[in-house]
DNA sequence: GACAAAAGAGCAAACGATTGCACAACAAGA
DNA sequence: TCTTGTTGTGCAATCGTTTGCTCTTTTGTC
């Protein structure tokens, strides 16, 4: 049996609350007591009960990081555990735990009952925004403390959330390739449902129309975040009458796919077609070519993701938070080929 | 405020223990009052209080993933984020949740002592076990259930863990190359502190040895879990009067410094220097040339060590358990070339 | 019709902390 | 000597559940 607070308060004849409030170095204890009543805590090995000190103050210490089974299949991993790492840094800094929720199995209304309704966390973090997003939703009406990263379609101004601004950075990503001469572009998108899907093919037609380019329907693609959904992607813009020269993909995972699609054809990149594409994974730099991506900022965006959500826990009262992290264009081989 | 046991018991008419029996089915309730207090819980939107919960039944329904600092450093994301799924689903299946504590700051044992004797969790699952591993020693001292991804050095019969058989991994690995026709064979590990490079180093050996070669010291590396790493333990071992023909790496990403330094030097792969490595991480196949690997099946290795842990949490009389996670050899063209 | 057994529900004490309020001891001012 | 104020500590309620035990009511048996 662990030692508690009243097997010190014996010990060291005071009462219970005295203990307690030499925990808080309150100041209507004397130097005196304190003393006495830490040493026996050294002594005995003491150590605060987290749980029932959690039932009084209505406060786990603990947030927690939501990921439906939906939008984990949807992401790559390498991406997730960045998040991850940025917002471990900023909770750890803050003595806030993580508690990992990744929606396997049950449903996704169930599960976030259990983590508000059961007080697990003070608090949610939610990975990518949908169109019609019920984590989003609930939570808002729930009145629980939230952030989500990525942009809230309907909330954007009611809702706490960090974000690229990934109108722009698909908008560069497009002009690096026009400013290349490139004139027919493709874009090979995730999943419609996602906000940061139509957010980047929102930049990409702004780039493109900018330039006095008209937009192909038949060079607009959706499809999985995943290799195999950039090798299909390509294999289909490759027998157009026309293929355009250059593609953005959405995600790197998906340009490994289109690099596949292109070698097995023997073609060559950037010659015969360009890659640009999103997240910048550990990996891309390795590549061959070396993948020209958007560096997201991962790490950041967990980071300023926790540290918006410690402000919500901590001020409700103040004002919606919002944060845009800046993104990095990496340009590589993949499209301006080795004249680096 | 949340709705409580005792708000559902007056409306109902009940007492608060009533309400809690039926919340745990209990056979003492007649089957007319549970319907009865059922119906009112959803009307008012009941959902037990888990912090109040886990304070008298003294199980908090978490696990905790450790990953001190040091560690985390050393192993690669994809690898790790892996095992989070693999920990996840069985937790999830099982109703449990899982704090993870990436070592950031603190201190290795202050970090632990708080999981351990706060009681956050009912078990420890801790990543990689190193040569001389404080948090092994500590947590088998405190008897707290844990179970280690990874073969503890020191305590292989007393401790919980699962893990690959590294060994015959490697060796694996490295007869294959041997297979091919190589004598010269390279061997770059990660940090010796961790024993999975030990017993990469011992299997490598083995095979070596056993096909009558001689073990040239000037061909075993030690270096960092990362392509940097495997980029200058390559350039070292070209530099040698009689390079290795063949290198094992213990690390994809190590892998991908490999081959980089090789097209560096405009040298082909394999047929100038064939690598093989470990872990098989997603854009493994999509390197070029692809590599072989062993696919340690990291999700696997999640999945097992949450189900040893929540056997010891659960029959804590139960004998030590522990699993090896078979592995499995991907041959790709970084060995075996073009022919396939 | 009496009595034992079974069934259904409630009381109250945990679990391990925190905290508002009361109280004792002592010093100082009137 | 009697207030009044200060300082240090303790009492007891509280947070929301669970559970051993007790008590009442009903049912069944002879």
């Amino acid at each position: 049996m662990a030692v508690t607070i009243h097997d010190i308060a014996k010990r060291a004849n005071v009462s219970p609350s005295t203990v307690s409030r030499v925990l808080s170095n309150s100041d209507r204890i004397s130097e005196e007591t304190k003393q006495r009543v830490r040493k026996i805590m050294d002594e005995l090995g003491y150590y605060p009960h987290s749980v029932a000190r959690s039932l009084v103050n209505k406060s786990t210490r603990t947030i927690g990081f939501f990921l439906p089974r939906v939008v984990e299949q949807v992401f790559n991993n390498p991406f997730m555990y960045e998040i991850i790492r940025g917002i471990s840094s900023v909770a750890s800094r803050n003595n806030y735990d993580i508690l990992i929720t990744l929606g396997e199995g049950k449903k996704e209304e169930e599960t976030l009952r259990s983590l508000v309704h059961g007080r697990k966390v003070d608090g949610l973090m939610l990975i990518a925004a949908r169109v019609n997003d019920f984590a989003v939703d609930f939570l808002k009406n729930q009145k629980f403390p939230f952030v989500v990263v990525g942009r809230p379609l309907h909330n954007e101004n009611s809702v706490n959330w960090v974000d690229n601004d990934n109108v722009d950075a698909a908008y560069q990503l497009t002009k690096h390739l026009i400013d290349l001469g490139h004139r027919q572009i493709g874009f090979v998108g995730g999943p419609l449902a996602y906000v940061v899907t139509i957010d980047r093919c929102e930049g990409y037609k702004k780039a493109i129309r900018e330039h006095g380019i008209a937009i192909r329907d038949d060079y607009l693609l959706e499809t999985e975040f995943l290799e195999e959904g950039g090798y299909k992607a390509v294999v289909q813009l490759l027998n157009l009458k026309s293929p355009p020269t250059a593609v953005v993909l959405t995600d790197d995972l998906m340009a490994f796919g289109a690099v596949r699609a292109l070698k097995d054809r023997k073609m060559k990149i950037p010659e015969d077609m360009a890659l640009v594409s999103f997240n910048n994974i550990p990996t891309a730099q390795f590549a061959s070519p070396p993948l020209t991506s958007i560096d997201v900022n991962s790490c950041e965006l967990g980071k300023t993701g926790m540290e918006i959500l410690l402000k919500e826990i901590n001020h409700p009262a103040a004002a919606t938070n919002r944060a845009i992290i800046p993104f990095e264009l990496i340009k590589r081989r993949s499209s301006i080929g080795v004249s680096k």
